[in-house]
DNA sequence: GACAGCATGTAATGAGTTACATGATTAA
DNA sequence: TTAATCATGTAACTCATTACATGCTGTC
């Protein structure tokens, strides 16, 4: 019985909505939850016997010919629990990107490899993009799962693609940029000009209090 | 003799621009370089050895009184090696936020705790923001390190603080939504309306090819 | 009736984190 | 001359990933 870890919350959560078996939960957790919290599959069926030694779920065995499907199925126990995260502290978002750390020593390589990494990025967000769109339109025509989910997820949604959408901008913008330089090597005060264009304007917050047209109101 | 991993490289690339003893590396990784790829201290005291054991890098012990230290510094391999990585394809960004789980989740609880978690993300960012600023205007004031690499770091320094932005313009807008409702239950055909919203939002790529006024060029 | 692919896991491995330990340096 | 903090690691542990194994199901 170990503690309780962010994943344990997210199946739990799940379990909240309804009982799933230890397959279903693996496929919501990589089909769609893994912008949030990705979790490789196989993991996912180690947890929830943790979520049944707390006490937080039950599990129920099903014959399925001559195999076993374990369902599970959230304890009032587990709902207070669930509660009880809700209202802790989160930690940070915390992310990585392989090819930022690439742009950042990018002057250890050429301008084709610069251009290259983020051209990667560009990629990846496209397809990225297609597949939100995939989902989110489908849930328009078809009609989603949980219908009555749908406020929450399109306040969460919202943020991913906002993020989204900052890092196709970066990918345009950083492209164009890096084509203007004639290499990778130090490019003047080319360098402290980018350095302070960022402090300007990211620098102070974008907040609502300032009166004004917004980067919010015009990016659609 | 283990496989290089890219937190590997990102030492190696360290070692292409001076040289570091392990301590020093540990305190750019996690001082600066966290953002974009997050590691414990104490895991970076291992990793150079690897990078020694392939021959891209020599380990050299120094006397500090009674303690020794290792000063690590890059080989002619080394540089080959970081070059070829450069070249690579790079795993797509990933990230996780325990905030956002609790958003997607957030019916399972008050709208208290729901308002909590966003202010959470809003206040993460402000904390965020203030390290930023202060470490690139003490560049600009104090001068940084190494000036001649201002032009990389600007490129990529752009991005985090573009996912900065959209982090805030997100939580100031989902908590004005949030604060409409009057309880974390379905929200009638708001849901529908969110989703809707978004798909039309962020549904085609901002791309540059379109003319008229883009969402970047407004954002100062 | 065989093959592809879905369903349902277990086992081995590994990268990364937390906790700890101890020497050196600086401020009070 | 303590106490605090910086510097420099090692050890133990754990979460998570990759690889593998095997049963079931539909289809050609």
């Amino acid at each position: 019985m170990r503690e309780l870890t962010t994943t344990s919350y997210a199946l739990l959560a799940h379990l909240a909505v309804r009982s799933w078996s230890a397959y279903d939960l693996a496929q919501q957790m990589t089909r769609g939850l893994d912008v949030v919290w990705p979790r490789a599959a196989a993991g996912i069926y180690e947890e929830p016997k943790n979520l049944a030694a707390h006490g937080l779920a039950r599990a129920r065995r099903e014959r399925v010919g001559n195999r076993t499907r374990t369902i599970y199925q959230i304890t009032p126990r587990g709902r207070r629990a669930l509660g009880e995260w809700l209202g802790r502290e989160s930690a940070p978002p915390r992310s990585e990107s392989e090819a930022l750390l690439k742009v950042i020593f990018g002057e250890q390589g050429t301008k084709a490899q610069l251009l290259g990494t983020i051209r990667g990025v560009a990629a990846d967000m496209e397809r990225l993009r297609a597949r939100h769109m995939r989902q989110l339109q489908g849930y328009l025509d078809r009609g989603g799962p949980f219908p009555e989910r749908w406020h929450v997820i399109g306040v969460g949604v919202r943020a991913l693609l906002m993020q989204l959408h900052a890092w196709e901008e970066w990918a345009r913008w950083a492209e164009a940029e890096v084509k203007g330089w004639r290499s990778t090597r130090p490019q003047g005060t080319r360098g402290a000009e980018l350095i302070r264009e960022a402090v300007e304007r990211y620098g102070a917050p974008s907040g609502g209090r300032r009166g004004g047209l917004e980067g919010s109101e015009l990016l659609a």
